[in-house]
DNA sequence: TAAAAATATTCAGATACGCTAATACACCAG
DNA sequence: CTGGTGTATTAGCGTATCTGAATATTTTTA
């Protein structure tokens, strides 16, 4: 009961379904998802790190960064199957239409390329 | 988006997944919630009134009681889908087990029948 | 019409949450 | 190992949320 209370808190916030639906097909790293929405870096790690714990999200390091992706194992009876759902939805949204041109800007800029990432 | 940010803060509290659970196959006055909840009057009123704001459900009046149930018609994308997966899950947790049996009880009593509902 | 019952709403206090700024930690390049 | 880059964590503050108590509202019943 906790664990689903905790999976829909993870889900209670415009900042965290942004970040899930950029992630949607992207594997990226924090300094890219922080281009993309426009906010300081130590919001976005927070966010990061709920989703993460809820089961969402897996984090691996290459080379200086750290990249976020969907977790695709089951690690608890509900993440799967709201990710699916999550797929159906927002894709209409706004400010989701406007993060992913956002990010396929910040792709082509090649970011994780250069010498610095962020700035 | 916020619509469904509310969505899942509906959902993100361990007394309105109760309540859900509680009113699953079941059309119950608040009276019967607090009895099997064992909270007092107003909290239970005020978790219904959130959970029907997020069109969980729908609330009725029949002679002196306010009878909630599940809301079936589509108020938004996501609260008939999410209804379908709540059915699935929390069936084994041992909370919604003690409710369950608990609301055999109070049904049995037959509150609704009496003069006086509660108390 | 008045009292009682069922439900809704308001209020104040406690706790949880999200935010920024600052600091700490991890890794890579020289 | 040292400095720089990327990420995580902490601290302090403001806001939102949950709760019980009290009050208001609505409906029924006598």
């Amino acid at each position: 009961m906790r664990e689903l209370v905790e999976v829909f808190k993870a889900l209670s916030d415009e900042t965290r379904l942004r970040i899930m639906k950029l992630l949607e097909d992207e594997a990226l790293c924090v300094c890219e998802i922080m281009s993309v929405l426009g906010m300081i870096q130590s919001r976005v790690s927070r966010h990061l790190d709920i989703l993460r714990r809820a089961g969402f999200l897996v984090a691996r390091r290459e080379k200086k960064w750290v990249i976020y992706t969907w977790n695709r194992e089951k690690v608890n009876p509900y993440h799967l199957p709201l990710q699916e759902m999550l797929r159906l939805w927002l894709n209409d949204s706004e400010v989701v239409i406007k993060d992913r041109e956002r990010l396929k800007e910040v792709k082509e800029m090649g970011l994780r390329q250069n010498k610095s990432c962020c700035r």
